[in-house]
RNA sequence: GGCCCAUUCGUCUAUCGGUUAGGACGCAAGAUUUUCAUUCUUGAAAGAGGGGUUCGAUUCCCCUAUGGGCUACCA
């Protein structure tokens, strides 16, 4: 066992898109595997032939895609274990059913739901629970009441049938997790779990999930913690097929929770907190959808910055990691083991973050497309140079128009308290001088601008703020943006004076 | 109801018996700045409750409470 390549597997049911807890989980076994040298795999567990939803499996290779981990192996990969969807597997999991039926840890069971739904509400009345259990499976339809002789009968006439897993009772099943240590059940608090089902003929998510990781050499399944409750079962049937020693490490991962209320949060949340829960935007097969983080302007880089921190810190006050620096430092026991309550705050924070360390002409080419839209035209060169005079302002690139509109554009108005508090006969008499002085300037540089006119309001003795506020206010029309210099620099000395002229009569 | 897991500032978290309980986001104040923002400084803000164990518990154990998960021929 330890001397086994490490192999992970990310094993999504394509039900709809993969929302953040899922893309954690994702992310957990990423950098475990990516550290230890080892390889990631997806899988489909599409077993479930009643819940399929189309255009999910797409939606999980490009949501991964886009959060940059690269898998190894999977559907659209391939791999030495192919195929990696589960109902393209179908054909195994018979045999390992059947080997369980023969060993005596498993049995058939021909109830129909109608039945065990009757069972149940009968349990119910009489207030007592009802389990499928090592007490009731004694009396109920099944190969171990029945003869042989009906059993064969049954088989062969059609009649539908399952395979159960034979829980044993009173059995202390001792359990290790990586994160949260030793857990210990008592097997007569489980019930007999369905492995296989005739209706369909595949089998169950216990029943594939082990036979898939003993196949796929799982050497670590790192998981949600909504998986722990069925641990014990797994290790039980590890042991009914004698694959102890091929059993692969545990880890269940504490839930992420809905920001608001209670319980954890599902891809049904949709987008009604007022921030995604899914990656990427999706839309249903009914029409409807729902926010991602991708279309909300999020970098990616920003995003796994964010997640891998909701449930695991390195231990030290570092906060800010690239993928690559997470696979160094991530480690299952720094895990923790209660569930996160998740802060969009935070997530915009970390966007920020991001925005700044991009590049400006990155920056330019992420601005383009929404100028475009809006038809405004600049040169690729003044783009970049207004992007860096706005990058600390923004948290996302679709703040920037915003922000940066009265470069390109002359104020539609002029912001109101500025008005009541900058623009004073006073100072309408200096910006009327100080548009001459700008006139007088031939090379319209930040450094002329800068301290040709720094140095005309020192030598008038004028207040620097008032005066410099109410020319911002004439040429941005609001308090607010960069040095009024690199403004000008960039709309230029024509354009500069256009505005002076403009607010000086209008305002 | 039963079984399992968890519980430190509003949120994410550090602490592996002895700390002024630390950091981050957010919030507030101040400094810088021609404005806004950035940046910097400072501040408010936490061990669910009760029992033990111990010279000493946020830390170990038990109980209670609370939160969460599971309890399908779903995953």
């Amino acid at each position: 066992m330890e001397n086994r390549r490490i192999r992970v597997r990310f094993a999504p049911s394509p039900t709809g898109p993969l929302h953040m807890g899922g893309v954690r989980t994702a992310l957990y076994n990423y950098l475990f595997a990516k550290q230890h040298g080892g390889d990631f795999i997806l899988r489909i567990e599409d077993t479930d032939s009643q819940r399929f939803v189309p255009g999910a499996e797409d939606y999980i290779n490009e949501a991964l895609a886009w959060c940059g981990l690269k898998v190894d192996e999977g559907v659209r990969e391939g791999g030495p274990h192919a195929p990696y969807r589960q109902s393209e597997r179908r054909a195994i999991y018979l045999k390992y059913a059947l080997q369980l039926v023969e060993s005596g840890s498993a049995y058939y069971a021909f109830d129909t739901p109608a039945e065990l739904d009757a069972l149940r509400a009968e349990y119910e009345a009489d207030g007592r629970t009802f389990s499928y259990n090592y007490d009731v499976r004694q009396r109920l339809n099944t190969s171990l009441k029945l003869s042989d002789e009906e059993v064969q009968k049954k088989l062969a006439d059609g009649t539908p049938w399952v395979i159960r897993f034979r829980m044993p009772e009173n059995e202390e099943i001792a359990m290790n997790d990586l994160i949260r240590g030793e857990v210990t059940v008592n097997s007569s608090t489980l019930d007999d779990k369905v492995l296989y089902k005739s209706a369909d003929e595949l089998p169950t998510y216990h029943l594939a999930n082990i036979v898939d990781d003993y196949l796929m050499e799982i050497t670590h399944v790192i998981r949600g913690e909504e998986w722990l409750p069925s641990l014990p079962l797994h290790y039980k049937l590890y042991e009914a097929f004698g694959w102890n020693d091929r059993r692969p490490w545990f880890s269940h991962l504490p839930l992420l929770l809905k920001p608001t209320g209670a319980g954890k949060l599902s891809k049904r949340d949709g987008d009604k907190f007022g921030f995604p829960v899914f990656p990427l935007e999706w839309k249903s097969p009914e029409g409807e959808v729902s926010r991602g983080y991708r279309e909300d302007g999020y970098f990616p880089e920003a995003f796994v910055n964010m997640l891998a921190l909701l449930g695991w810190n390195p231990g030290t006050e570092q906060e800010i990691f690239s993928l690559e620096e997470l696979v160094e430092q991530f480690s299952l026991d720094r895990v923790s083991k209660s569930g996160a309550r998740f802060n969009p705050e935070k997530a915009q924070w970390f966007n920020a973050h991001y925005l700044r360390t991009k590049s400006d002409k990155e920056l330019a080419a992420l601005y383009q497309p929404i100028l475009d839209a809006k038809g405004v035209k600049a040169d690729p060169a003044t783009l970049a140079k207004i992007c860096g005079l706005i990058k600390e302002r923004a948290t996302f690139v679709s703040d920037f128009w915003e922000l940066s509109a009265y470069f390109f554009e002359a104020p539609k108005g002029y912001d109101e308290k500025a008005v009541a508090k900058f623009w004073k006969p006073e100072n309408k008499e200096r910006i009327i001088a100080l548009r001459e002085v700008l006139a007088g300037i031939g090379n319209f540089s930040v450094e002329n601008t800068e301290k040709t006119v720094h140095d005309w309001i020192v030598a008038r003795e004028y207040p620097m703020g008032q005066v410099m506020n109410a020319f911002r206010l004439a040429v941005v029309g609001a308090s607010m943006g960069p040095s009024m210099f690199e403004i000008c620099a960039v709309i230029g000395k024509e354009e500069t004076l256009r505005r002076i002229d403009h607010a000086l009569q209008k305002v």
